[in-house]
DNA sequence: GGCTGTGAAATGGTTCACAGCG
DNA sequence: CGCTGTGAACCATTTCACAGCC
């Protein structure tokens, strides 16, 4: 009910970023990048390269503090500095990688999957035909390996594209590393002592959700399937998360 | 944006069931699947094996009707049913996957990505060494007979796993074939006409929102890098059950 | 007694709309 | 005048807590 004054923001710091804003900062960044040509941007336009909406933006950035000029928009340069600074771009974490099937080496080679302070620390594989070879410069060790070896790197987090069946194994292995943030593509359940950050991706996930939508629409006899040119409706807009 | 009268429930069909929900059912049928070979199982196991608070998942399951057993728990074969019937999976969605490289590979190996009523029905790629050859008993086929061949397929969901550069031309292709439902990996922007349901996945996205937990956790002064059993403090931690 | 199903409260997130500044 | 920054309204989702049924 009542707003009291922000201790953070009123001691210099900042701290509580909503979670759905720290979500979609990564995806300004890249806005920004691609309008890394202009000086200046203004909400509107910003939104519309991320895909999202103009006052989510701006609520958005009012959590990282005033960085805009009223009348004006955002310094593209200043903006891309500051959000860089708010998700740790400055940290250089660097990151371990367990599972070097199809699925790591796309993670390996993703496009900004290791930028903005992220490196690749290790790569580990049980597959002794993989184990020694080399992928984007680093040689793949044995999970036998992973605390010794991710000590020896600095590594603070890791990342699980094992089959489902090791991820578990692997995760445990790299708490007793002392690593205290994982991803994992596995779909089981995994679990991990308190303090230890865990997400989860499930890459079947949104292709089940689609398959929902896509069966109701079947279901409730919308048109057949042909490609409706273009509605008049002007709510065609750029893609968002949510499609409906 | 505007708000209709709720037909489904007026039409004794299934009313609205929240996108949410939607999401999480998938986890339920994974759960249920790890106990098929109890006969039945409480709301409150069944949240836990699927790594959510049994509240969430009693309010979930009451959106599909009553499908469970006062002081008993639910049946899990008939809830399996059910929850599949729900998502679609007796309409049997052919899927088209267009870019077949580690990524694409992955997601056709996928487990569970194309089970439960959803099948590959086409592969695509623009490079020609990999045009023709056969992954997962499907044969490669160029990019430039996406619309044919997606309509002798009878596809009708696509998913993108190209490079960004082409991601939007492929929509836009898989747009002229007919495909109403596309799933993309690519972390650009894509635009779509109305009534074509996008959903982005940003492999990348979970990775920066671990780091920035784990760079704020490292700036206020945490504990250094060590498994400690840790804080009574409720802290995030995603997790089921104890050691399965 | 135990567990489901669900109103009602709490929380979190998005959108509106406009005051206020450059 | 244009555009940011933000209270306040709105909406979605989660959680609580308990009535009702087996």
């Amino acid at each position: 009910m009542n707003q009291q004054v922000d201790p953070d923001r009123a001691a210099g710091r900042l701290r509580a970023i909503p979670e759905a804003t720290v979500a979609r900062l990564a995806a300004y960044l890249r806005a920004l990048a691609v309008l890394s040509s202009t000086e200046t941007a203004s909400s509107e336009e910003l939104a519309a390269a991320a895909g999202v909406n103009s006052a989510t933006l701006r609520k958005d950035l009012s959590y990282l503090g005033s960085y805009g000029v009223r009348g004006v928009g955002y310094d593209v340069e200043v903006l891309t500095e500051e959000i860089g600074r708010v998700l740790g771009a400055h940290r250089k974490q660097r990151v371990a990688l367990v599972g070097v099937g199809n699925l790591g080496a796309a993670l390996a080679g993703y496009t900004g999957f290791m930028s903005r302070g992220l490196t690749v620390g290790a790569l580990f594989d049980v597959d002794p035909e993989r184990v020694g070879s080399e992928i984007a410069g680093l040689t793949i060790e044995h999970v036998d390996d992973l605390a010794p070896v991710c000590r020896r790197e600095g590594i603070s987090i890791g990342v699980i594209a094992t089959p489902e069946s090791g991820a578990q194994l692997v995760a445990d292995a790299l708490v007793a590393a002392g690593v205290r943030s994982i991803l994992t593509f596995s779909p089981g359940v995994i679990s991990v002592p308190a303090g230890v950050d865990l997400r989860r991706v499930d890459l079947a996930l949104e292709l089940q959700i689609l398959a929902f939508h896509q069966s109701r629409r079947e279901e409730t006899g919308a048109v057949p399937a042909d490609p409706a040119p273009t509605a008049p409706t002007g709510d065609i807009v750029v893609a968002g998360l949510d499609g409906s």
